[in-house]
DNA sequence: CATTTGTGATAAGATAAGTATAACAAAAGA
DNA sequence: TCTTTTGTTATACTTATCTTATCACAAATG
């Protein structure tokens, strides 16, 4: 999977990382049991100093991403805690839809935005 | 409007400011041309600094939910442009469902999340 | 045995967040 | 006219976060 860093977003450089690998799984180029880079693997790759791509596998494990095994490094393990996740979403939902609202975007639109999304994840429920 | 900061939170009390400003505009607690209180009201009021009050302020400005006028303060003014608002929400709602999509939230499941927050919103569409 | 692994400690620089204080012109009210 | 309040700008300081750098260690690999 290509990982890219942008250098001129104002977005913290582990929370892009953390960001694109919750994407590649959602769009299956990972998959459970897969390790992912070693954090000096993938720092080089990147350009990047291995701790920052620590950062970002220690946030992806606490958040029940990933698990990480001694001898594998770090390997996708998704742990399924669906009343705590759907809490999450919505607090976020929240704001985002606040915007929406405000600029005219209806519920209908929003729900097309959603199966836009999920059409680019490659249909997948 | 109650606005109330958390000051445990994690988030920077300038973009809590801004989300609450954006959800109480979407629940109609606030109206076009309203005013909002001024910076040092509402620095004193919630207890922090004019400055940070100020940076909401001017970041709810640049994204287009008020404009701030010399002698009423900041006033709500949406200036709607669905577009460019559609294109933002798509990239932020990308990286959320994602997580969702990896926690096994199914679509159906996120298009109820939806219905719920704009029940909560007051049904508005 | 040498290499690579995750992990930890520590230090340093850079950037952002938040506060504090001061000042100014414009507008409003008395 | 005088006072107050307004948004705005500037400067300075502290604090926290982000990122890099270097070193080290035990565990696993080949």
């Amino acid at each position: 999977m290509v990982i890219e860093i942008d250098f001129n977003s104002d977005e913290a450089l582990y929370l892009q990382l953390r960001n694109q690998i919750i994407m590649g799984i959602a769009t299956s180029q990972f998959h459970e049991g897969d390790s992912l880079p070693s954090v000096r693997q993938l720092a080089d790759l990147v350009g990047i100093n291995m701790h920052t791509v620590n950062k970002a596998y220690t946030v992806l494990k606490q958040e029940g991403f990933v698990k990480v095994d001694r001898r594998k490094g770090a390997v996708i393990a998704i742990d399924v805690d669906k009343l705590q996740t759907i809490a999450e979403l919505k607090k976020e939902l929240r704001v985002i839809l606040a915007k929406g609202s405000c600029k005219n975007i209806t519920r209908e639109e929003m729900h097309e935005l959603i199966d836009e999304i999920y059409e680019e994840y490659g249909g997948l429920e």
